[in-house]
DNA sequence: GTCTATACTAAGATAGAC
DNA sequence: GTCTATCTTAGTATAGAC
């Protein structure tokens, strides 16, 4: 077990990273293999088709999800923070991850789809169990997508976090 | 000046509902020529290349934006409740224009991203100018974007608006 | 102003050597 | 398990007839 990713991994990154710069049209066999450093025969040793690239992230993303959502349990400043601190992108495996997924989502892979709301449905049970209130954890679940939407499409607002939680101490969340 | 709509405007109605449906890649010059029921010579008559076609759709919007704002602005239920119910799609030919361009400026279309750009200012100017609240506005204009997210991804939720609307209240907003 | 025909290019996928 | 070479298809764009 050392740190050295597979090449299965790195081929899966080399497509999430591709997909998040510039489009899963812009993600070519050809592109994701140069950029994990393999030939175009080496990706489709581990992956027989482009789509099976998109089945093997869609499985990494929802390992990736579970442990996620057992550290929104556990934050120390509450599932809420937790929450909107990470709809901003960190640059984390997990971010990269879902940014992709999304992309593809939209691109209208009904697979992709699903693992999000998959995703999301997780996220928002912690947040209705923690706050009690149905349209307070629909009305933030909103606020982290919209704080997510921004940063895909270059309009984030460094600030936008503070102002989320200003509003959010008024209605007594923080 | 009867209703019919000229060719070079079928045709961006065509792209822009083909991007809104499958995404700009699925957008070939074929599959706009078919959708508006020209061939591709004729397409290509009005616009030299796919990226001339992304211009005009560009050039169409902003004039659809300005009326927008000057609606927004005139809006018997206050700018909030207009800029809210028009972040959900309803199917106008101003939502199908910026849901197109949303997925292109996703494509590292930097003409699109200054695009969506100068509109989200105009009506983040417009929230300002009513509320006078900085936090406030952004914090509905993420709300905005939430919902306009989850409509284009695919996982809209017919309760979210009401859910916001309570929320709103609470902070006296509505 | 719209059509058909066609040249060019890029991308997905296969076969088989090493 | 990874490579090179190659086939095939689909998409962009041009040329020129009507």
């Amino acid at each position: 077990m050392t740190g050295d990713r597979s090449t299965r991994d790195r081929l899966l990154d080399a497509f999430e990273t591709l997909v998040v710069g510039a489009g899963s049209r812009s993600a070519t066999l050809d592109a994701v293999a140069a950029e994990a450093g393999v030939s175009k025969g080496g990706l489709l040793y581990h992956f027989h088709s482009k789509d099976d690239l998109v089945e093997g992230m869609l499985d990494r993303l929802r390992a990736q999800g579970e442990d996620d959502t057992v550290r929104m349990r556990q934050a120390p400043n509450g599932p809420v923070d937790f929450y909107l601190e990470t709809s901003v992108d960190s640059g984390s495996d997990f971010d990269r991850a879902l940014i992709a997924t999304a992309r593809i989502a939209q691109e209208s892979d009904p697979r992709a789809s699903a693992a999000l709301a998959d995703l999301r449905e997780a996220w928002f049970g912690v947040l209705q169990e923690h706050l009690g209130d149905d349209s307070l954890a629909r009305t933030i679940q909103l606020i982290g997508d919209g704080l997510y939407f921004d940063d895909t499409t270059g309009l984030a607002d460094a600030r936008a976090l503070d102002h989320v939680r200003a509003v959010l101490r008024r209605l007594d969340v923080l």
